[in-house]
DNA sequence: GATGAATGAGTTTTCATTCAT
DNA sequence: TATGAATGAAAACTCATTCAT
């Protein structure tokens, strides 16, 4: 693959097969549909149909970490914001839905998938780390009370995970809304040192981008946390 | 469906075909072959494969209710810690491994599915029920300390089912490791006043039944709490 | 395949298709379309493709084995002579023209499919027994001079297919008649006592049956010494 | 085609390609991956993969006549020993066995192919003459005894094709041991007059050159006989 | 000359579903 | 109830061939 756009086209139509079907009624025809170009190409680019898809798992996970740099340098409670955010995603934005129910879909071959197994691996890694060293940041500027950042961060995105999932699957808000308010207390109560503030959910990201791509990019990158989060 | 022990043999094979090939290649031949009737009888029983798979879920949730009244008469502390054991499972027991991962196939399906979301609302309903019933009891008794059951609820199971479904699609034993413990911290912490204990692990578990159908109802059961938390 | 009918239909289906198109050019649609039934039975009845042409080559190897008993009584010149007959078919007959070119199709196959080989082997070696069978009773009854029975029936049955492949590859009579001479003079001289007189071809064979199946059954069954000979 | 050494390094990758996977699945990708071209530089070279191939059924012929070429000053006699070694290859010779499977799936081709079929005909015509030359020769150096130099070319040539053949196809050696012994035989007692001794088995063969085209050249010159023979 | 990208027409195979028995 | 046989629709994948560059 050595045409840039043409992989672009590709990851795009596939990431819009994915919504609209799912991973299960996910066929070439319906990704070759959403391109102008013909089926036979896919397989012209790829090997096979799981050779795509293990591509694009590998594609919105790049973005995640592009995604990832940007908040580096907010101050490490804002950062915990930011990430708790990325999850507990506003239900009425179908496009961030359709997203994480595509990954959902993805992250439940993985039983079944060696390859996605290591890509989601490699991927929880990531974020990992990258609570934990929020959460380390904070302990040492001295924002957060003592504790265990390692496991702090597991109980974190397990609880985030697990709400969004949920959500998605049972398609009642309750979960987001308890978690969201039970883990802002939580850290309010237990994490938060006196002087700091948790900043309330931004809601002002993402403005009007409308076109597939722009979406594909917010919506795999928003969920990149979550993206590898998932 | 009128015979009884066709429609159990129906789907203890379904689970074990879903078990061993995954929802999303799951086939009418993979379940008949599991059976020892035809694959054609299928299509006398129900009225197509998404019927039937649908009808399993609620053979599952069936059981699960059974399962649920067993513990009633316990005191709340010990409900709540087998309800944290039915989530955590020891993930080197292939029996529930395999279970949890086809529940998981399923309820990704869900957001295609009506009916499957349906279902799992309802199973949704009943389990946290069950926990703020528990935490409520629990409350009443002096066990607990102040607390909101309603919130808490919904941020344990959101916490044991990600590091559940984490563990299952990442394959590392980070999160039912780090969520145990920091549940149990949390719980020993906040949840529990001084006079109370949190039971360990009850790895008495399940003794030595082995014929299919017992696995079958010990797995759907064991995590009913956690299938209905599927 | 129980249904003896189905599989007679599918075999003479898949040896007209061959006739026609060549292995090379072979596909399950010509086949099926010369069935009154679907192509994808094809594949109920079978695993592959390939395993159906595997099949097919039992399906001619059975007839052979038919075939060879009923000349059995005959005295061994006259065997002999029928023999000589079965692979120097007449050029006219278009029957046997495109049932050999079929089997020789076939038979460059096996150098790449062990199948194909084994059948071929267990073939040839009924077809060696037969003629160093035929052989050794001259032998015996005095109607052959002194010679190696093993030698000789190699020696013939390389020269007869020969001869055969080459008309049918070269398209021209000369091999056929140049051997048919050839081989005589050879057994006339060298082979047959004086007593003995070796019968001219035998043009009364084939009558008029027109079926398919009766084609099919005279064209392997003919070819059967050339079939397991080929 | 004005590019000799492009025509050579396709034309090799034919014959490698040929040997490997044999005529049914010979694929022009198969071809242009022992090139260093590019698959779509075929078809500016050839017309179509049939063209290609026919041109490549060319190549082998035009070797073969150089080959004829070489042997013509020796002797009758050793002249047709060498013929007769030419066909009855050494089967441990695994460069001869690829090159004469490949060439008996051309050959099989024929049938259906009428461009094949007279590029046959020209070889065999050449073969025939080449062998009834020999034979016309012996008898007129007195090498020989009286015999129809025609029918023995014929009865040769089928014999020893024949012996190849299913050499190749049945994979058990019988026929090449067999045959050997009984020409050499036959020869002895109804060819060769009294003085004159039939040379054995040249085993001394081709020395050592190693690279593809050279192997090629080799393969179809030894062949030629044959290929032409085929 | 040379190639990467592209494709249409076809190929094998799969599978839920039906139906006569 | 029960099933073997049957099938249509669609799936993944292949491949010779074309074409703009």
């Amino acid at each position: 693959m050595t045409d840039e756009s043409a992989r672009n086209e590709i990851m795009t139509a596939t990431y819009e097969a994915l919504c609209e079907h799912g991973y299960t009624e996910l066929t070439a025809q319906a990704i070759a549909d959403r391109t102008d170009k013909s089926k036979s190409l896919l397989f012209y680019h790829y090997d096979s149909k799981e050779d795509l898809v293990a591509s694009f798992f590998d594609f919105l996970l790049e973005q995640f970490d592009e995604r990832v740099e940007e908040n580096r340098d907010l101050p490490p409670v804002e950062r915990l914001a930011s990430f708790v955010d990325w999850f507990l995603y506003d239900p009425e934005d179908a496009e961030r839905t359709s997203f994480h129910t595509a990954m959902l879909e993805l992250r439940a071959q993985a039983p079944h998938n060696e390859r996605f197994q290591e890509q989601l691996r490699r991927s929880d890694d990531a974020l990992r780390a990258i609570l934990e060293e929020i959460l380390s940041e904070g302990l040492e500027a001295g924002s957060f009370h003592e504790h265990d950042p390692e496991e702090t961060a597991a109980l974190l995105i397990a609880a985030l995970d697990g709400a969004r999932i949920r959500q998605l699957t049972i398609g009642r808000d309750v979960y987001l809304e308890e978690v969201r308010s039970g883990i802002a207390a939580e850290i309010f109560d237990e994490l938060l040192t006196e002087e700091v503030d948790f900043p309330a959910r931004d809601d002002s990201v993402e403005g009007d981008e409308t076109d597939d791509a722009a979406l594909a990019r917010e919506g795999s990158g928003a969920d990149g946390a979550g993206g590898s989060g998932d």
